[in-house]
Parts: structure tokens; C-alpha cells; sequence
DNA sequence: CACCAGGCCCTAT
DNA sequence: ATAGGGCATGGT
């Protein structure tokens, strides 16, 4: 699955939306070559959902995620995220109805999930207009001096304040300054 | 062989 | 409040 289909199209299916989350934990602080052997992984062991991670719990997905790096943690962090979501709402399809304000402190609170990987969630999986900063937005904040507060929160305001409030917009935008960044190797 | 990759948690000041 | 170490693998 190339990277492409991830962070650059938009997530329709709500299998595709899971599979977002799923990388979106994976990919912290690893290449992105790791992630993807570790999903394919995940999905030849028919295991690419929350809800069966949740039935075959963490340790099954050791050997699976491993190549994604971190995996202890990763796949207990994948785990807890598993067990809120189907505890709390049932289906992602259920938490999209949640505000979205509710839902960022939710997923704040749980364990491995910081900022990045909320918003992340939140932009692409749960289609709420909030804008993911994360090190490629950085780095193109930094090249253009758009400023010098590089502070997530911050960032995050200019980008918000800038752009119209809609989903597909934010999505494709962030997903165009990760290519950028990729492209240009900043 | 050394260094890096789209974080986040925990602990010690 | 904030700095620094730890987590682990595959690619270059």
C-alpha cells in the first residue's frame, strides 16, 4: 500500500478510515517504508481493525508490527485506542457523531496518542476540520519563515485562521506539504 | 557501520 | 515548566 493512499487521498471506506489510525501510530517517530511492510502485515493476518485488535489483543500483533519499529508500545497503544473506541462508541462510524472538541481530549488522554496522532485521527478518520502539524509542517513553516513560534498549538492557529474550514481542503493541504517536503528534502 | 525516520511517555531538575 | 533518555526496526 503505497504511502500515497494514505496521507495524500482521502480515507473513504471505513476500513480505510481504520487503516489511517492504524498508521497514524505506527508511523511515529519511524520511515514510512517500516509502516507499510508492517500493515501489510497486519492485513494478510487479517488483523487491520480495531475491532479485531481488540479480540486478539496486543501481544498477537507483535511479530506483525514489528518492522514499524517501537512495537511493545506501539502495539499497546494500538490496543488501548482499540478498546476506547469500541467500549465508548461501538464504531468509528458512531464516534464521528461526538463534537469534536470531546473527542480530541478523549484521544489525548489515552496513552501514546499526543497531538500529531490525534489531530491526525481527527482530520483524516473522523473528518473534523482540524489542521495536523507534524514535522514536515515545520520544516515548511521554518523554510518560509511563516514564523518563528514553531509551537504546535501556534502553527496550528496560522494555518486554521488562513484557510477555509473544510475537511477535504485540510486534508489534501497537509497531505500536499508532506510531498513538498518529501520532494525537496527540506 | 552510523545515522535516520511525519512521537510520545516518563523521570528528574 | 522543560530538558533528556528510552523505545526498535529497516533503509541508505
Amino acid at each position: 500500500m503505497p504511502q500515497w493512499r494514505l496521507w495524500c487521498k482521502r480515507p473513504k471506506t471505513l476500513c480505510e478510515k481504520e487503516e489511517v489510525i492504524i498508521g497514524a501510530i505506527l508511523t511515529q517517530r519511524t520511515n514510512w517504508k517500516n509502516v507499510e511492510i508492517a500493515i501489510k502485515n497486519l492485513k494478510k493476518a487479517r488483523l487491520c481493525s480495531l475491532k479485531k485488535i481488540y479480540l486478539k489483543g496486543e501481544k498477537n500483533l507483535y511479530p506483525l508490527i514489528k518492522p514499524a519499529g517501537f512495537f511493545q508500545r506501539k502495539a499497546n497503544y494500538l490496543y488501548t485506542l482499540s478498546c476506547f473506541v469500541l467500549k465508548k462508541y461501538k464504531n468509528l462510524k458512531n464516534m464521528k457523531k461526538e463534537k469534536t472538541e470531546i473527542l480530541r481530549k478523549e484521544l489525548l488522554s489515552l496513552k501514546g496518542i499526543g497531538p500529531e496522532t490525534a489531530d491526525s485521527i481527527l482530520l483524516y478518520a473522523l473528518e473534523k476540520p482540524i489542521f495536523v502539524i507534524d514535522e514536515y509542517t515545520r520544516r515548511l513553516a521554518k523554510y518560509y519563515k511563516i514564523s518563528k513560534n514553531l509551537s504546535y498549538h501556534h502553527l496550528q492557529e496560522i494555518f486554521e485562521k488562513g484557510l477555509k474550514k473544510s475537511v477535504p481542503l485540510f486534508q489534501d493541504f497537509h497531505a500536499l506539504i508532506v510531498e513538498w517536503g518529501k520532494k525537496n528534502n527540506v
